[in-house]
DNA sequence: TAATATGTTACACTATCCGTAACAATTTGT
DNA sequence: ACAAATTGTTACGGATAGTGTAACATATTA
């Protein structure tokens, strides 16, 4: 999965979720709603769960339940628990430089570069929550503390 | 080769060409100097050469010329000439919703969403130009219309 | 004890990336 | 005229990464 696909399949499950709450939802009820592969949603939601975004339970009657109000979870919050790389893959060529011509300069330039426009897109992340997104869609949360 | 990498390999050789103003160098020489594969750079320059970015001339004393100012090649218009992707790619997944449970109004927020992103660094590139970079890493251009 | 759920690992298939090679077309030098 | 060098383009094999699925240990409930 693409960095992007799992944000939105992320996004995707939590909001189902938050419509859901308190009633926990399995990996292939959500698979069925959202139209994404059970175990893969597993791998996401455990991914999740060690955020604390979501608890999780075993069992006949377990299931998913969202852990935090839609105000509290960010997009760049939810990013970072399902990927560990930066908010896009930005490399330079890791030609190493032998002869001393200044390429390695370049190549610190461009990293320079890609880690401002990182930067930027995570700040971007950041003030968007999943309530921001459940609103724009129309769709009703039930989450309670 | 990633759209990143693309991007600082093209700025290399196009630095390169202006410190070599107006000496046409060969793909061979520019790979040995920055250490790229040299049938990769035909490929980058060729693509360049489209966009008057630079010439290129055949024969034993061909090879490549800078034919823009530094001060007029923004990173937006490298990028544009050698990749036709947009700025990075996003994407989300491409369910098809046959039972009309909004999740395509998902994919369009994403969609968006990232398209939002996508502009932002183009912004951020069109305001770096070849000699910007030129100056920060203590290249001389050597470039004359 | 059977059924159902998560959590994790693995696997085959596919697609993409990467470096390189090959070669036609063109131009220059001798 | 001919050899040499270069661009421009295509192709290809190996490596790498993505995708969907399966499998199964572990845990929980009825």
């Amino acid at each position: 999965m693409s960095a992007s696909t799992k944000l939105s399949t992320a996004v995707k499950a939590l909001c189902f979720l938050a419509e859901s709450f308190p009633e926990p939802r399995s990996s292939s009820q959500i698979s069925s709603r959202i139209g994404v592969n059970a175990s893969k949603l597993r791998q996401l939601l455990s991914l999740l769960s060690k955020q604390s975004v979501v608890t999780s339970e075993k069992g006949m009657t377990g299931g998913f339940i969202l852990n935090k109000s839609p105000d509290d979870v960010d997009l760049q919050s939810i990013y970072c628990a399902i990927e560990d790389r930066k908010a896009f893959h930005l490399d330079v060529s890791k030609y190493h430089d032998v002869e001393e011509n200044g390429i390695e300069k370049f190549n610190e330039y461009f990293a320079d570069l890609f880690a401002d426009v990182q930067i930027d897109i995570e700040n971007k992340m950041k003030n968007i929550n999943l309530k921001t997104v459940m609103d724009q869609l129309g769709i009703k949360s039930k989450f309670k503390k």
